[in-house]
RNA sequence: GUGGGUGUAGCUCAGUUGGCAGAGCACCAGGUUGUGGCCCUGGGAGUCGUGGGUUCAAGUCCCAUCACUCACCCCA
């Protein structure tokens, strides 16, 4: 038996109903707000993530899924979908006809980590990102859409937490100030903190070893040293969200793992999903289109972890399977032509019909019937077939009646109905 | 990449000091010649994760390895 690959899993039926109930309500709703779908490819060169993302992220150190093709052109497959949203962008040239483009798209991303709940190598993210609009209202536009994601999905227990990492003026300035203050406590840091702090200080305020978080809490908050622009623009992002009624809570520590993020980031957080509590995550890149050779362009947009998401709507989602409208039980060979018949055009009819097609005695037909959770048997023999009259048994009151078997369909979609 | 837990039938799991591979559920058939659920009887189904080792004998003990899982890390 050949295994599948480590941290790929299949969906199966069963689940694929929430997958597609999930995935209709988020396109629902992004289509109220004028996105449009844009369908990526999953692998790209790979110096569009390692650019991007940051050649000193994990993501690109560690985690992607890289090699030379057969021609020796280096391709990763896509750890993310942001960075290959803005190259079609730039390389169709879509902000020549209008600059603001809306998009989403959904489909499956690879990182190579250790597997765990909520964390697979291949998974699923829905993306929507907003090209060219540089106003917060923007960024409160995009928090707004994910608060009303969550509500149509019946999910309380989530908490949406923001930040705002400054720009490539201001971020600096502040990056000196905590590096100057981890100076002075470096001894007091884990061996990770003590590696970071000059590598990338930033991460160290987003440390869990309780010791760094405490010493963390007097650390300088980047909202401190944010320049006249960048206040504006995150008071401006929170003025809109309590217009809007989405809660949220600052979280100052808040430092993301990809490079681009300017400005806003936010998290969705769950309390149901272990150490994987990220349920959806993004932020503004204002520097990305650019940076990739595009016009100066700013850009904000989310990733929701998909296969997380459908994790925490299956703890209180009932059982989406639907059964077939009517089944079969025809008994012989004529009968069992004349049902093979009757489910072709029911079905051409949009009713779902079932048949057992090996020839099974009634009784396992029957049996299979009430398995499938059918509320309507038809039953054909031999006699129904000479006389022109089938059964029909409801099998919750057992009641059977005789149906003519000219015009079946119509009479089938008036019981069914 | 690091650490802990778990791998026995489709599923959930028993399996004693090493001594014939088990149960419940599910599935199939029959009891009922053409009628589902409840009941009864029977049946099929296993590389005991994999590979070595110890032993007369290994699901059981030892070593290695793989997978799943939880946590670290990272993120969706």
């Amino acid at each position: 038996m050949i295994q599948l690959i480590r941290g790929f899993k299949d969906i199966l039926p069963g689940e694929t109903e929430l997958w597609q109930k999930i995935e209709k309500t988020a396109t629902d709703l992004f289509a109220d707000f004028g996105f449009q779908e844009i369908r990526i490819p999953v692998m790209e060169k790979t110096e569009l993530f390692a650019r991007t993302i940051g050649e000193q992220t994990d993501i690109v150190e560690k985690e992607m899924y890289t090699f030379a093709d057969r021609g020796g052109d280096m391709i990763t497959l896509r750890p993310e979908a942001t960075a290959s949203i803005v190259r079609s962008y730039i390389q169709h040239k879509m902000y020549a006809q209008d600059p603001v483009r809306k998009f989403y798209t959904i489909g499956p991303m690879f990182r190579r980590e250790r597997p765990q709940k909520g964390r697979y190598r291949q998974f699923y993210q829905i993306n929507a990102e907003i090209l060219g609009v540089a106003s917060p209202y923007a960024d409160a536009q995009l928090m707004y859409m994910l608060h009303l994601l969550f509500s149509r999905l019946s999910l309380s227990d989530l908490s949406a937490h923001i930040n705002s990492l400054g720009c490539p003026q201001c971020r600096p300035d502040f990056r000196n100030t905590l590096m100057a203050f981890l100076d002075g406590c470096r001894e007091e840091l884990c061996e990770d903190c003590r590696r970071r702090s000059q590598s990338n200080p930033l991460r160290v305020l987003d440390c869990k070893v309780p010791k760094c978080r405490e010493k963390m809490t007097d650390a300088p908050a980047i909202t401190d040293s944010l320049c006249a622009e960048c206040r504006a623009h995150f008071e401006t992002v929170q003025k809109s969200l309590n217009l809007l009624g989405v809660p949220f809570a600052i979280d100052k520590r808040m430092v993301r793992g990809l490079d681009y993020y300017t400005r806003t980031t936010f998290e969705i957080l769950t309390g149901s999903l272990g150490a994987q509590s990220a349920v959806a995550g993004g932020g503004r890149y204002d520097g990305m289109v650019q940076m990739l050779g595009g016009p100066e362009m700013p850009g904000i947009g989310f990733a929701i972890g998909f296969d997380r998401l459908a994790e925490i709507c299956a703890m209180n989602a009932q059982n989406l399977q639907k059964g077939p409208a009517i089944y079969i039980a025809a008994i012989g060979e004529a009968c069992q032509e004349k049902a093979f018949e009757w489910i072709c055009a029911m079905a051409e009819q949009g009713i779902r019909a079932e048949m057992d097609m090996e020839g099974k005695s009634l009784k396992s037909q029957m049996k299979r019937a009430d398995r499938l959770g059918v509320s309507n048997v038809l039953i054909l023999g031999e006699d129904e077939l000479s006389s022109g009259l089938a059964l029909l048994r409801n099998m919750k009151t057992k009641e059977q009646i005789s149906v003519p078997i000219g015009n079946l369909a119509e009479k089938i979609k008036e019981i069914i109905s």
